[in-house]
DNA sequence: TGGTGTGAAACTCTTCACAGCG
DNA sequence: CGCTGTGAAGAGTTTCACACCA
């Protein structure tokens, strides 16, 4: 039998509505809330992640003195087929001109909007390793409106330490702080050991959202939105291609050049 | 070469005319009966991705001394439900016991061997600013079988300085040292103008496998697998479920200004 | 008995192809 | 005429539910 891993560490309980018919029932990720009446999920959640591409696209398009796009010439810029890019334009409104394409302004302007871009959201990143400093030090992360505006570590040699402009605190003043400050985003690049327990102080402390570099599965309430970024895992997967390349052609070919066995599968 | 495969339809012999220039993403994946040895209907995509995930947890389930677990358990320990777990599972062949459930030691045997673990992959990493500073100094990188083997910058107070034990050396030198050393794996944290050249080099070098943490969206030949990490997308897609969370509620308190036209709805 | 393995249904995302409008 | 916007077809994923067997 395996052991389980302690859970949640219990403070707030968990306000949860929908039951788990299921035995254990995982949190289902589903990406919008449940069988709400309403709240219809109008974006595909891979469409999001897209429009974001396309917004970094536009901006650069921009600046570079652009007044217009077609579908065509920002799908290219943006790496994906012009179908795929009109029907992700397309679920936030019609904002081109048949015959003629996109106006740039207009479409960075939606965009934005819709990505929520035009308010700030203040990010606080938890773990100040090596990983955790570079997050910091990007100061302002990713353009504008993600403001870094707490840093919070164990190590009680980095407390008061100011990073990229802000001082550190201690782990335990996660909620307080996050609280204080408004924090809307979490960072979590901790040891795997310390997330969980990093995750529910910032719950605590009001933060809707996380983005988790943290090889763990969080264990989080529904409300709260995750993102996770795993290494290891974005490694494997490309060994995983290597492999299977290699087996194709180990299959047609049978030899191998670099002396080293290949180990594919029969 | 491997041969294309289409797989539309049988009737509808539609002519690719467009060229279009794809990004390395889930193109294709596909590649199964061509090499006819034994293995498998391709492994979907996204069940890859969660099978590096099992076998994380299924590494820890041994170190604690399980031996034995069952696709109950072990789904909700990743974070999935069992059936997804079990079908998951079931690409890479029959390895559990009806009734008793799966062998730890077998299935993480398996898994690395399907994830192409069972050799070492050779990792660059082009870019020693904060972010390639803290990849380089995860030293081993997740887990062994991912050894950080060359180091690149451009900036000449970096050369030859080691970081994490391995000396730095010139972006110029990408494709031999690339080639001598056998990185199959390169890792892009350079600013985003350097990234496309970088990864030109890369390619040049026999890198098979990229992962990108620069915002751009690479141009590599078709037999290159390219993995983006995306820090800014992560974020705004946070930032599009705060707001469409925000407009939900204001939605139901009636208070939504209608100045704009509003996402949502059912 | 209890849990795996899997066909088939349900659902989501992508691509096609063309109507329609500037 | 050229390009957007979109219904519909297709491909890929997830879930269901149950046969099957250690």
């Amino acid at each position: 039998m395996v052991a389980q891993r302690g859970r949640r560490n219990g403070s707030a309980p968990a306000p949860r509505r929908a039951p788990e018919a299921e035995t254990a029932g995982a949190a289902e990720v589903a990406s919008t809330a449940s069988a709400g009446a309403h709240s219809a999920r109008a974006i595909p959640e891979a469409a999001v992640a897209r429009l974001a591409v396309y917004l970094r696209v536009l901006s650069a398009m921009a600046e570079q003195g652009a007044t217009t796009v077609s579908s065509e010439e920002l799908s290219t810029a943006a790496g994906v087929n012009s179908a795929k890019l009109r029907k992700d334009l397309s679920y936030i409104g019609s904002y081109g001109t048949r015959g003629v394409g996109y106006e740039v302004q207009v479409l960075v302007g939606q965009l934005e909007r819709i990505l929520g871009l035009t308010r700030q959201h203040k990010v606080a990143v938890v773990g100040i390793g090596n990983l955790g400093h570079a997050l910091a030090n990007y100061g302002g992360f990713p353009g504008r409106g993600f403001p870094v505006e707490a840093l919070f570590d164990i190590d009680p040699d980095l407390i008061g330490v100011p990073v990229g402009g802000v001082p550190v605190s201690h782990l335990d003043d996660i909620p307080t702080v996050c609280a204080e400050r408004g924090i809307s985003i979490g960072v979590i690049a901790t040891p795997p050991t310390a997330a969980q327990s990093v995750c529910d102080r910032l719950v605590a402390g009001g933060v809707q959202s996380i983005l988790n570099f943290a090889p763990v599965v969080l264990q989080v309430p529904e409300h709260v939105e995750v993102r996770k970024v795993d290494l290891a895992v974005e490694l494997q997967i490309l060994s995983f291609h290597v492999a299977r390349r290699a087996a194709d052609e180990a299959g047609s070919a049978g030899t191998t050049a670099d002396g080293t066995k290949d180990v594919v599968v029969s």
